[in-house]
DNA sequence: CGTCTGACGATAT
DNA sequence: TATATCGCCAGAC
């Protein structure tokens, strides 16, 4: 079982993902004070709710980890869209929309 | 316990 | 760029 203080905190970091930005698993994990714990983020997000932005994480190769084939999947890429995330195939630029959490500079070119 | 699986990650080829 | 391998950790069985 995953502790609840947990997920709260993994919550509260993808909370902090601007649109259009993309974090890690990892990333998140590690921000939540979880190192190496990219799973345990992934269950996290699983149970997550309207309210947090959990579209805006992907795995560490820039793709959804949900499949494009499920409901959520479709969801995901849809809403990423929405944030003015661009996909090259299945694939995000994590170069280009990847979060950086101490300058969040604009979309360089 | 051993094994397998998964909203994962890093490195090598 | 795509695969292959291995590491990692919690659950299910």
């Amino acid at each position: 079982m995953i502790p609840p203080l947990a997920i709260e905190r993994m919550l509260a970091v993808v909370q902090r993902i601007p649109p259009g930005r993309v974090a890690t698993y990892g990333q998140v994990a590690a921000l939540a004070g979880y190192p190496r714990r990219a799973r345990l983020a992934g269950q996290a997000l699983h149970a997550a709710g309207d309210g947090v932005p959990w579209h805006r994480v992907i795995n560490a190769a820039g793709v959804c980890s949900l499949s494009a084939d499920s409901p959520a999947g479709r969801l995901q890429r849809e809403r990423l869209r929405a944030d003015g995330v661009e996909f090259r195939g299945e694939r995000v630029s994590l170069a280009r929309y990847g979060w950086r959490p101490q300058a969040q500079a604009p979309v360089l070119d």
